[in-house]
DNA sequence: TTAAGTGTAATAATTTTTGTTACATTAATG
DNA sequence: CATTAATGTAACAAAAATTATTACACTTAA
């Protein structure tokens, strides 16, 4: 992955974890991150849509934890942000008339869902509450 | 990753691996790939610098396997070619000012390198000769 | 000396990722 | 009930990463 979805994701829920209840506004997550607050909308969209989050409209608006950090694990966030395999992609057109052209791509498959369940299994160990209580 | 130089130096190598000692030319591998002859030089150069590969130069120059497919580990091609973090890039320039912000990307520094290490570890389980054996 | 290769730099094109603007919608509050 | 401060999202722009292409110096067999 050469994006920054995982780490922005993470960023977002541990600040929503460390505020304990609080509704916290795009705008001040993204001043924490120091991206533009429209991506921490987006991303928070994402994490609304994988339930991890809730959101609320209007003044006064903003984001909390849907559920408590101790509930969370490193793997929900991952897939929820997940667009890719972890060994990247495959290469479009390989040479039907090539035996191993022909084949390589259900090879790779294989290959890259398991190394992509290996990450969801290792992720799987550990919580958002971990990685927060790792700030004092 | 969203690139697809895992994909590509794997083909590259198995290739190599199922001529058994012939010397293929970087065009005949970029046929079967369907890529273009220039990027297939450029990933055996990088698999050459990881001592993978053999290059000839010349008339009837080309590339071969530097030791057997049963000694390639598919951790040895992805660090070959691994430029990037499994769960990405961290945001360039959190704030300071903030308790998390502040500390946030060496811990995810720590996350993301135990994530890498399981990934190579998983990797070193097969060899390309497993791979190659898959083709029939 | 010619033909067929590798090695590599420079540059272009494409795709992916990130940032920005704009604005409709929602809800609290004086 | 008007104002203010939020979310939601589409459309577009900019930047970064990836892949493709061109060009050519160099190498080696025959």
């Amino acid at each position: 992955m050469s994006n920054t979805r995982f780490a922005t994701a993470l960023h977002i829920l541990t600040l929503l974890a460390d505020a304990k209840g609080e509704w916290l506004s795009s705008d001040w997550i993204a001043g924490s991150i120091n991206i533009h607050p429209v991506i921490v909308r987006k991303e928070l969209g994402v994490l609304n849509d994988a339930g991890l989050v809730l959101s609320r409209k209007g003044k006064e608006g903003g984001f909390t934890l849907a559920v408590g950090s101790e509930d969370i694990t490193m793997d929900a966030i991952y897939l929820a942000i997940k667009n890719s395999n972890v060994l990247g992609k495959k290469n479009n057109q390989p040479n039907p008339k090539c035996p191993i052209g022909k084949d390589i791509n259900e090879k790779l498959d294989v290959l890259f869902t398991g190394i992509d369940n290996s990450v969801v299994r290792e992720l799987s160990g550990k919580t958002l509450a971990d990685f927060v209580s790792e700030f004092h």
